[in-house]
DNA sequence: TGCTTGACCGACG
DNA sequence: ACGTCGGCCAAGC
């Protein structure tokens, strides 16, 4: 009883920002890794709307890596014009992370979990 | 209670 | 290379 009508998904919202957060955590350094691969990472393909929702409400309140995350072009989601936009530039510059046109080279920096191979 | 927005992505034309 | 569209889920008003 009191079966709280679990038409939608009966994992609790709480669950799924857990479970994306804890990806962002292993990106090592030097290393991005796009919202849509956080998501597929944490179990949630196609929800990589929700990466970037997870990591709003944690804010930067946590250890996370979170200026490794970058969207598929390999470029800030950010406004260019904005502080957000510039702290995460830097920190990835100090990291050895160029952006050129504004972009990373994915091929080049992507995280490959499982793959770190030599490490 | 319902519609809109959001640190997105991939497919199409 | 670019604009458009659908998808997917949660928070805000």
């Amino acid at each position: 009883m009191s079966r709280k009508a679990a038409t939608r998904a009966p994992t609790a919202a709480s669950d799924r920002y857990a479970r994306i957060l804890a990806v962002v955590a292993r990106i090592p350094q030097g290393r991005l890794a796009s919202y849509g691969q956080i998501a597929t990472l944490a179990g949630l393909p196609r929800q990589a709307r929700l990466v970037g929702y997870a990591l709003h409400h944690a804010g930067d309140a946590r250890h996370l890596p979170w200026h490794r995350v970058v969207n598929a072009q390999g470029g800030i989601s950010f406004p260019a014009d904005s502080d957000r936009f510039r702290e995460q530039r830097t920190r990835l510059e100090a990291e050895g992370i160029a952006l050129i046109g504004g972009r990373a080279d994915l091929s080049r920096c992507r995280w490959l979990p499982r793959s770190d191979a030599h490490r």
